[in-house]
RNA sequence: GGAGAGGUGGCAGAGCGGUUGAAUGCGGCGGUCUUGAAAACCGUUUUUCGAUUGCAUCGGAACGGGGGUUCGAAUCCCUCCCUCUCCGCCA
């Protein structure tokens, strides 16, 4: 959410940083609202100090034995006004809410200008993409040559969308998350977390998925929970309505999740395989700074995920998303793209966004500075550690032999207990 | 699922219709004392909206959320949420 006291002070900068976003301008109306609320406000403040101070004298005469009818009369008829500013106090400020809570966070000022995908840049490359010198599967094809994924069944048991590793990919699958916390936890000092998959209302209002995002997410209608779509949901959540002590913060957390999403609207692209499920596994990294730190922290978790891929000796690339291409609720991202040789392409694995006070604003989240002892918004921040479909995919492609076996890479043999799939059965 | 108890400031815990934004204790912060520390003593210690707009000052709001009764609500009523205890069921 953004801070209406600072649309009120800028509205220029909101308006052009809104324009970058592709979210259309409502803040004249916005505007319009919140000027009328204040002078409201300050109606029905002036009234309600006139009802405290006579209400107190109400107060002494009934114990000195006087008769206050007249008085009392008289805050009738008071009390009768301000529950009508109250009223029309509510009416706007559900307006002016329901146009903030529309409004998505505004690009950083090193974010650049743009409209889609296309307006991206690539800042960073790293590996090279390995030579084959044999045709290439691609992971599909890979991994039921193998009986490691098995999507026929899937769908049987579940639908389409669904993955089901099976045998030596569910080992796999598990190695990686495992690999993935350890390594976070062990190597960059994360605490871990095991948050619960369901979220209540607010949770999902809080990091942004809630309101304009509803329909991406699976909904438990007897309970209103809704099935999370990664960690940072829940993690996020943590400290909702929470003043944290400064000097306690950064916090960075790294949990583990199953994430679910429902992939409205995106029949058809990009579905073969992996590449896009309704249900997939994510090490998820969260982070709650000071505004002065959340910048560099920013790079450094990019690193922090970086490093996984690194280790698994696979070639990415980091792209810097424009204006148009952030999501609802990040000033900031980047995002990271493994390549898949056997596909000829690359997939996102991780996003990795700072999103200022704008869901700490949402869910409340604060700390206390030591300096002054005031209260201000955290900064949060979050980046995938990484999401193990596409991971997958890269992996089963990267690793692939002529036989179409898979080599497994070193760091991981030790959570797998297995140096390769399909050569003993 | 059934029965009961309860949700008040950082924590503990009073208050149950008017001078209570909230006693008291603990903790925190500042000070006195001390070579230093402890103890003791004194002071201080929620957030938020708004108005004149630097600090400051004034006013409004907030005792789980929402609604109601009343001149006036932490206190009474309704409703929702949550926590705890016991019973049942269950991984």
């Amino acid at each position: 959410m953004l801070d209406i006291k600072l649309i009120r002070n800028e509205p220029q900068k909101y308006r052009q940083g809104l324009e970058a976003k592709n979210a259309g301008d409502r803040l004249a109306e916005l505007l319009k609202w919140d000027a009328e609320r204040r002078q409201c406000t300050a109606q029905g403040d002036e009234l309600k100090a006139i009802r405290n101070r006579v209400s107190d004298e109400i107060g002494q005469m009934k114990r000195n034995g006087q008769p206050a009818e007249e008085k009392v009369l008289e805050m009738k008829k008071v009390g009768q006004k301000i529950d009508t500013i109250d009223k029309k106090l509510k009416d706007i400020e559900n307006q002016i809410n329901e146009i903030l809570i529309a409004l998505p966070n505004i690009p950083h000022s090193s974010v650049k200008i743009g409209k889609t995908a296309a307006d991206n840049v690539t800042v960073k490359e790293w590996g090279r993409q390995p030579e084959f010198d044999f045709p290439l599967k691609d992971h599909l094809d890979l991994a039921e040559a193998l009986g490691i994924l098995d999507f026929k069944r899937a769908a049987k048991v579940s639908g389409a969308g669904f993955p089901l590793y099976t045998g030596d990919g569910a080992t796999l699958e598990r190695a990686l998350i495992n690999f993935m916390l350890d390594f976070h936890r062990n190597k960059h000092g994360y605490k871990e977390i095991f948050p619960p998959f369901m979220v209540s209302r607010e949770s999902a209002f809080g990091t942004g998925q809630l309101p304009k995002l509803a329909e991406d997410m699976y909904r438990v209608d007897e309970e209103d929970l809704f099935l999370i779509p990664t960690a940072e949901v829940p993690v996020t959540n943590i400290h909702r309505n929470e003043i944290l002590p400064e000097d306690t913060l950064p916090l960075k957390y790294t949990a583990y999740s199953a994430c679910f999403r429902r992939e409205a609207g995106s029949y058809g692209k990009e579905t073969r395989g992996l590449s896009r499920v309704h249900q997939f596994n994510k090490v998820e990294l969260v982070w709650f700074t000071t505004p002065e730190n959340s910048y560099q922290i920013h790079e450094q978790l990019l690193q922090d995920a970086e490093e996984i891929l690194q280790v698994l000796n696979l070639s990415y690339r980091v792209v810097a998303l424009c204006s148009g291409d952030l999501s609802f609720a990040a000033a900031k991202c980047y995002d990271i793209e493994i390549w898949a040789p056997g596909s000829g392409k690359y997939f996102e694995v991780s996003s990795v966004s700072n999103f200022e006070d704008f869901q700490a604003r949402r869910a409340n989240i604060r700390y206390r500075r030591t300096s002054d002892n005031k209260v201000d918004f955290v900064h949060t921040l979050n980046g995938s550690g990484v999401a193990t479909p596409r991971l997958m995919i890269a992996l089963l492609e990267n690793c692939q032999t002529p036989e179409g076996t898979i080599i497994i890479p070193q760091a991981l043999q030790k959570y797998t207990g297995f140096s390769q799939i399909g050569t003993q059965k």
